[in-house]
DNA sequence: AGCACGCCGACT
DNA sequence: GTCGGCGTGCTC
């Protein structure tokens, strides 16, 4: 009898056994999908193994009900890569196969690629540009963007409905060929470019990971640019990573202007129809550059040449959730396989990344100029301890605002906290807005009016009595970007305030807006969070300041500082203007942090060194290697007490165990959470560990009474 | 994760 | 007398 395996999509770490008929054995093969009966269901799953002839007894095996692809759908090179991560992250292989599908497919709809629509403008769409309302923008841009010649549907950045209307009035009509090449001719590098790209072009062949580290506006985007080109000058494909691409739309543009339809998008607001053409796209070759966020790393690339993660330092390359993977380690992994190079980008490095380059994994490349010669900006740390904060402002920064306002530039507040105040206080009694399913205060949302948690998304109105004593004495504590907006549009009452956050900012368009706005010089001063420091460019921004450099300072996980030095260093690379060096101001109450000093007056690199040396000393990654081991629960001590009991099934040897310890928030929407951490200076002892221990606990009766999950490496020990 | 099977409370 | 609560057990 014969006999395949197959991975399902269920959360177990193990593949299924079916029986094959004869005649659909020479079919069935690797990589391909198949429809087979589970339990009381029908599922969608991936041969791991073809058919072959059962040794023993086999009387209990099922039938599978239909082959669905004749070709494998799943390529060779990306199984086995989906094999290696499901070893590598302890993660059931028929879950990480779900994570490298687009949903259609995964659901089991049949892999047809849909013809490559093109569309050309016509005599009356060239009319209707003359003619057209300028508030008919998406029709406009349409239109503008056939203008040179046919395009590619994927390439038009226009909805379906957009397109419909346009084919109904005539304007355009479908097309045949779409050109795919060059719009732009490259720039001649600058000679600190050019001595990189010598650098890089030294090992072209095979395997290298280059770490690119450049600071803001020093020419990395070219350098991606022309290790594409050579990717695709020998036939091959390139992958770009991107932390989020729908908030960096410079880096598509500049590839589709140098690399025309050939590029494709991957993310996660496309509709699972379009990804799955991206998809296929990617597997036939037809996608010959590739722009996504993480989950592109797993894109079936029939002839991938190289890889390029751009921001390789940011955090969202790490999933959260569920499966815990990093893009950029699994794309390193990746191009390890396929002997292909990768070109890891950041202006502020990753401390492994760092640490890789130092001991020669990886080669080190700095662009140190700038290509538009703005000196770097001077950091100062203020000292705001005892002055009068005016929401969380202090006089010496609202001075500087004022100055460089009057001087005609713009002003840039960062703060990482969004809504109006962190916490609404009872002036009379000290009741505090609690979430009642969170060990968390609720923020105060002044715009919505609401209380909010920021761990669970319960939300609420404020209340106007306290709950507690009855007293209407109610504070809001502390500042959010709401509240430091609304704190400079009184105080600058003829200036415009713009605010970023992802409560302002709730698509592109509106993104686009605002930048607009600030670029014009609608509006001189810019509020926001986060969203900030990734990639857009200010030319009239000459004053950073950051709100509280302190919580970082005493904060609970290993990595905050390296992450405000990310963040600080980010942000003040947008300061700076026409040659004129920026200004960074950064409040705190602990002027005389050493590391805060470190930064403010020798930089990120210099922090790089203190925080690796401190990192050395405590032997924290990237000198060892961490996992957790996480649980939760809705009974309060179970999760805990679970932990402790995994906690002596874990193979003794070079792999310290530590004490399973409540979550630094224990409850959280509701569930009681615990973890227990695992250390090691061998990469392959800690895994070993691992895999001895978590298919025990997935046996383990009790296991199922709570939820637990595996990180590792993980991102934050929360 | 589903989805079954399996024993105890308020309803047509 | 039944519908259905979700505990626990299994899925080739």
């Amino acid at each position: 009898m014969l006999v395949a395996t197959v991975s399902l999509p269920v959360p177990l770490r193990r593949g299924f056994d079916y029986r094959v008929a004869a005649d659909l054995a020479a079919r069935l093969r690797r990589g391909c999908r198949v429809r087979v009966p589970f339990g009381g269901r029908s599922l969608v799953g991936i041969v791991v193994q073809a058919p072959r002839e059962a040794p023993g007894a086999v009387a209990e095996l099922r039938d599978i009900e239909a082959l669905l692809d004749e070709e494998p759908l799943i390529p060779a090179e990306l199984l086995g890569l989906c094999e290696w991560a499901a070893d590598y992250y302890l993660h059931p292989l028929g879950e990480v196969l779900g994570a490298a599908m687009p949903g259609g497919l995964r659901r089991g709809e049949p892999a047809r690629v849909a013809r490559a629509e093109c569309y050309a403008l016509t005599a009356a769409g060239r009319a209707a540009l003359d003619t057209l309302a300028d508030s008919r923008r998406a029709q406009r841009s349409l239109l503008q963007a056939l203008v040179a010649g046919p395009r590619a549907r994927a390439a038009l950045d226009a909805s379906a409905a957009v397109l419909r209307r346009a084919l109904d009035a005539g304007w355009i009509e479908p097309s045949v060929a779409a050109p795919s090449l060059p719009r732009v001719v490259a720039p001649t590098p600058t000679p600190e470019q050019a001595a990189a790209l010598a650098q890089l072009a030294t090992d072209d062949a095979g395997f290298a990971v280059h770490l690119l580290e450049g600071v803001t506006g020093s020419g990395k985007t070219e350098l991606y640019l022309r290790r594409i080109e050579a990717a695709l000058a020998s036939g091959r494909q390139a992958l770009l990573l991107a932390p989020e691409i729908s908030l960096t739309p410079q880096l598509e543009a500049r590839l589709r202007e140098r690399f025309g339809d050939g590029v494709h998008r991957y993310h996660s607001t496309l509709t699972d129809k379009a990804r799955a053409q991206v998809w296929l796209a990617a597997r036939d070759g037809s996608a010959r550059v590739v722009i996504g966020t993480r989950s592109a790393v797993w894109l079936p690339f029939a002839r991938l040449g190289v890889i390029v993660v751009d921001e390789e330092h940011d955090t969202s390359y790490k999933q959260q959730d569920g499966f815990r993977y990093s893009a950029r380690d699994v794309a390193i992994l990746r191009a390890k396989r396929l002997d292909i190079p990768v070109l890891l980008g950041s202006a502020t490095p990753s401390l492994e990344s760092l640490h890789n380059a130092r001991s020669g994994r990886y080669r080190h490349i700095t662009l140190r100029r700038r290509v538009h010669a703005a000196p770097p900006p001077r950091v100062r740390v203020l000292d705001v301890r005892g002055l009068p904060l005016d929401h969380g402002l202090s006089p010496p920064l609202l001075q500087a605002i004022e100055r460089h306002l009057g001087d005609g530039g713009q002003a840039l507040l960062f703060l990482n906290r969004r809504g109006y105040a962190p916490v609404l206080l009872c002036h009379a009694c000290g009741w505090r807005a609690p979430c009642t399913r969170c060990d968390a205060h609720l923020t105060l949302h002044r715009g919505r009016n609401l209380l909010i948690c920021h761990h669970c998304g319960a939300q609420q109105p404020p209340p106007r009595h306290c709950p507690s004593c009855g007293s209407t004495g109610l504070l809001a504590v502390g500042a959010g970007t709401e509240r430091i907006e609304q704190a400079l549009a009184n105080r600058f009452a003829q200036y415009r305030v713009a605010r970023f956050d992802s409560d302002r900012i709730t698509s592109h368009a509106a993104l686009e807006r605002q930048l607009a706005d600030i670029r014009a010089g609608r509006a001189q001063i810019l509020v926001g969070t986060q969203i900030l420091a990734k990639g857009h460019d200010f030319p009239g921004l000459s004053l950073v300041g950051i709100v509280s450099a302190d919580q970082a300072l005493y904060g609970s996980d290993f990595r905050a500082v390296e992450r405000m030095g990310q963040l600080v260093t980010q942000v003040a690379g947008r300061a700076g203007r026409a040659g004129q060096p920026g200004e960074v101001w950064l409040q705190t109450h602990e002027p005389e942090h050493p590391l805060l000093q470190t930064l403010a007056r020798h930089g990120y690199g210099a922090l790089c060194e203190a925080l690796l040396a401190e990192r050395r000393d405590t032997g924290l990654p990237p000198y060892s290697h961490l996992a957790l081991l996480r649980a939760e629960s809705r009974e309060p001590t179970l999760a805990l007490r679970f932990l402790q009991q995994v906690r002596t099934r874990v193979p003794a040897g070079e792999v310290t165990v530590f004490e399973p310890v409540p979550s630094i928030m224990e409850r959280r929407g509701g569930f009681a959470r615990a973890q227990l951490l695992l250390q090691s200076a061998s990469r392959a002892a800690l895994h070993r560990a691992l895999a001895g221990v978590v298919p025990q606990i997935e046996a383990w009766p009790q296991a199922r009474r709570l939820r637990w999950s595996v990180d590792v490496d993980p991102y934050d020990l929360m």
